[in-house]
DNA sequence: TAGTGGTCTAGACCACTTT
DNA sequence: AAGTGGTCTAGACCACTAG
């Protein structure tokens, strides 16, 4: 029970409180002392004391309302966090070696689907890179992308030779809003044959579709072999 | 540029530097004024500066070092949040008729690989929970699961008859760390049976590990055809 | 060693919502 | 009407580390 100096005051009450949850001395939907009373409990500021529970509730534990008070949130069930690295990162901390292959790279019209997902007109051109990632002598990803060359004209000149999209993006564009979904699919014979595997192998799909400023810049599909890539989530730390 | 009144003050530091950010008047790299003098520019109290700038950077945005200062982050790429929710509730929210089946029920010792997951004795008993999940007459997801009733003795006497294991779960043990792997897979010949479906078929899959007190609770195997179900990342407020 | 961020305090006022 | 959390201030001291 007793505080470790080292350690700044709000996390050892964030600490505390945490046990008492996760003991169950609190339990679901019980109501926590309010800010005032932890303060004199603890020997410290209210301001501590709302750092701590603040950070609580951004985390999932708490459900805190004015005038209701605080009280232990009903369920766990919260979401989690996947770290997703660069390719090229991803297969060196693998240990295994990095190539970078272009596949094609033409100025083109977007199909529909595409267009209408950039709010753009159906005819407009864009950029259209194929490229594969691999790991060792197997392709670790194949990487569909089409980039929005009216959002940023820079890419229009870049011949993505060496490396890939990913990485000229991450480093020329500023920050940016990212969806991401996530699917199992079975490879169709263009993608088998990019792959090097068998039509309707497993596939573990990504679609990243990447905005700036309200507009949409690329989307990215890119496909691994189900067998070579699990996406983990973080461990957690309390 | 002026400031919307309703919004707390920490909220319109922390958008305006963020515009900075993403038009690019503050590039990668780039040095941020200290806390003081945004104090200053912005007419505040220098925590309501730090506050703004602590959660840009906890959001990947900025990078904090005592005296060097603060800057931009290099890289965008900082991984994504996905929410899952329970099995029943995601069904229901696609507008179809959710459905329970349990399988088998069973105590038995577990395999090797779980019962080392689960840091106990090989010839341990556990229970061992099969269910399926349906969205109208389809099955939407398999569930195999093993509960370490060692660690948690009152699931022993749950006979998960008209309800998962993972809602009891969710609503009897206390927060806990949680783990999750994301994979395709090909469906094997029984869980092909469970699924309805071709051996071979694309499955999106789910593994679970859940603990509590630092004891591993529960691991779960998730199986969803993959064209019924996919991941989605929040959509990114800020 | 000086400048930066990190934490903490005591006090204040406000916003919200239950009673 | 009153109690709770949310924000803000002015000032202080400390921890870290680049110069």
């Amino acid at each position: 029970m007793s505080r470790n100096t080292s350690q700044p005051l709000y996390k050892h009450v964030k600490k505390q409180m945490l046990d008492r949850i996760r003991s169950g001395k609190l339990g679901f939907g019980a109501l926590v002392p309010c800010e005032a009373d932890l303060a004199e409990e603890f020997g410290c500021a209210r301001l501590t004391v709302h750092r701590a529970l603040r950070e609580l509730a951004d985390e999932g534990f708490l459900e805190r309302r004015r005038r209701a008070g605080t009280r232990v949130a009903q369920r766990a069930s919260r979401g989690f966090q996947l770290s997703v690295s660069r390719v090229d990162e991803e297969v060196f901390a693998r240990g295994e070696v990095y190539r970078y292959e272009l596949i094609t790279r033409v100025a083109a019209t977007a199909p529909n689907p595409v267009a209408s997902a950039f709010g753009i007109a159906p005819g407009a051109e864009m950029l259209h890179v194929v490229c594969r990632h691999w790991s060792n002598d197997r392709v670790f990803q194949t990487e569909d992308r089409w980039i929005n060359t009216d959002a940023i004209p820079a890419a229009a000149d870049q011949p993505f030779r060496h490396a890939g999209p990913n990485r000229w993006l991450l480093d020329n564009v500023p920050f940016s809003e990212v969806r991401h979904e996530i699917a199992a699919v079975a490879a169709g014979p263009e993608e088998a044959r990019l792959l090097k595997l068998d039509a309707g192998h497993p596939l573990l799909q990504i679609r990243r579709e990447t905005g700036w400023q309200g507009r949409s810049v690329t989307v990215a599909v890119l496909n691994h072999p189900g067998e070579l890539f699990t996406l983990t989530s973080q461990p957690q730390a309390v």
